[in-house]
Formats: C-alpha cells, structure tokens, sequence
DNA sequence: TTAATAACGATAATGATTATCATTATCGGA
DNA sequence: TCCGATAATGATAATCATTATCGTTATTAA
C-alpha cells in the first residue's frame, strides 16, 4: 500500500532516460544503460519503477508480442510499429486510428476506453 | 525439424474443441476441458499442437495483456475486444479496420503485413 | 509385420516478471 | 540539526506461462 512517493535518484535516471530515447526499450535495456551511471542498481528496481512510472501516467507499456515489455514515455495515445527485419518497435502516423475508437463503440454493444493498435511488417531499412 | 504429419486423437480433439467455442480460450482451459475425454493427455501436448495449428494457419493466438495467450480458430482478420470487467475476449465488428493498415502504409515509409487491434472497456453485461 | 519416426506424457528447464526482506535513503517535524 | 517513520533499494528467491528433453507409444507407408 503506497501513499506518498519519496524522492530516488534512481527513479529519476530511469524516467530521465526512457525520456531521452524513442526506442522503446525494454527493462532488461534500461538496466544496462542505467548500470553505467548507478553500477549496484538492481534489475529489480528498474522493473519496480517502470511499474511506477505506469501506474502514475508518466509511461505506458507497450506489449508487441517479442515475450518482454517495452516502454515509452509518451503517454498520449499512439500507434506502434514493429518490424520484422530489425525487430525494432517506433511510433507512426495513423490518422485513421483516431476514429477507431468510436468506430468500434458504434458498431458494437459495448464501452470502448482504450484500444491497442500495433502494426507489424519491415520499416524503411529493412524493405 | 517436422517433416511429416501423423494424425493424432489429440491434435484433432483440441482443434474441434477450439472450432467448437467463441471465447477464445487459453491453453490451460483447453487442457482443463480435453482431459475429460482423454484423461491422460498432457498440458505439453496442448502446447504443443496449439504451436501447430499457429504455424500451419489453422489457428491464431491472441495477446490481450493479462498473461496467458489465448487462442482462436477464426484464422480470418477481425479484431478483438477485452472487457475489464468479465476478463472476456470476443470478436467485434470495426469497419474502419479494413482500412487501417494501408493507412498505416501510406502515411509512414513503412511495408505494413498484418496488424493486431485490440480494443479495451465493458462489455454489454459489464457496462 | 515391420521399420522409421511423429506424437505422446511426464517433468525439468527457461526466462520475464514479481515478491520478500534486511538495509539504506528520504523527508517532515521536534 | 537530529529523529522517527517509512518509502526505496539491492540481492535474491519465488512465480508462472511456456518450451525443451527424453523415454515410450502410436501412426504410417512399404
């Protein structure tokens, strides 16, 4: 049960850099970065704060089916893309998914709240 | 490295029973239901030949976020719903996402495949 | 009928994530 | 500034879905 956050440098380095980069990474990425700043911190810590940072609306995690979690500091909602070739995951453009939403309430009995758009096939350099 | 198929009761059993069902089941409930008719059969097995029946297009597997795949025999395109409240996933109607993936294409420098839509909120009986 | 081998059941291994726990860091108030 | 309460840490054990292993059984074609 947690009621008021205290302040970690260690939370502050990880939000800091997956602030700092658009790839997406994964906790396991993350921690290795992180280790060359914070040499003792823990795998545990990065995967608790990712938690955190989740459960406070600072990032989002983003499930594209390679078994580990990917994470992002950009909240707003977006569309992702993960290519075959390189097995990177990016954000792109998707006009139409702004609509879909309300497309799939409408044709449907049930409340829409969120929905998760992921695209799969071979980004610029690799097609 | 599989070369031929052989039948097996099995294999069969678990691809009528996925054929026979809607709520896209995972494989511990598929294992839970087959041991009925075969007492024996194994949870490896179940995995086992719901890899299978992915990698030769007869079935697909379907990743809502909660931790367990769950699997679908409607091997068709369409989109899926996850309600919050029943833990329930369905197939719903959206027709704006025949649409999305070429306008997923035509707005990034990307060669877009497949694409995986899930939506999220409260079913009819939830809401 | 038989030989080759795919599939099986049982179970150990894997790997990402979470829980536990003793220690350390943070922070508001005396 | 020091103190007490407790949040956060690092280390590591536990969890849990899935996969790999392996000896045995079932299927198939000759």
């Amino acid at each position: 049960m947690q009621r008021v956050l205290k302040h970690s440098k260690q939370r502050d380095a990880l939000y800091a850099l997956l602030c700092s980069v658009k790839t997406h990474p994964t906790a396991e990425w993350l921690y290795t970065e992180l280790k060359q700043e914070y040499p003792n911190i823990s795998l545990a810590t990065v995967y608790r704060n990712l938690k955190l940072l989740s459960e406070t609306g600072k990032a989002i995690s983003i499930d594209v089916g390679d078994g580990t979690e990917h994470y992002d500091a950009t909240v707003e909602p977006h569309c992702h893309f993960y290519c075959k070739g390189c097995r990177c995951v990016s954000d792109i453009e998707v006009p139409l998914a702004k609509e879909i939403n309300s497309d799939a309430q409408r044709h449907n009995n049930i409340r829409v709240e969120s929905s998760n758009l992921i695209f799969y096939g071979l980004c610029a350099y690799c097609k």
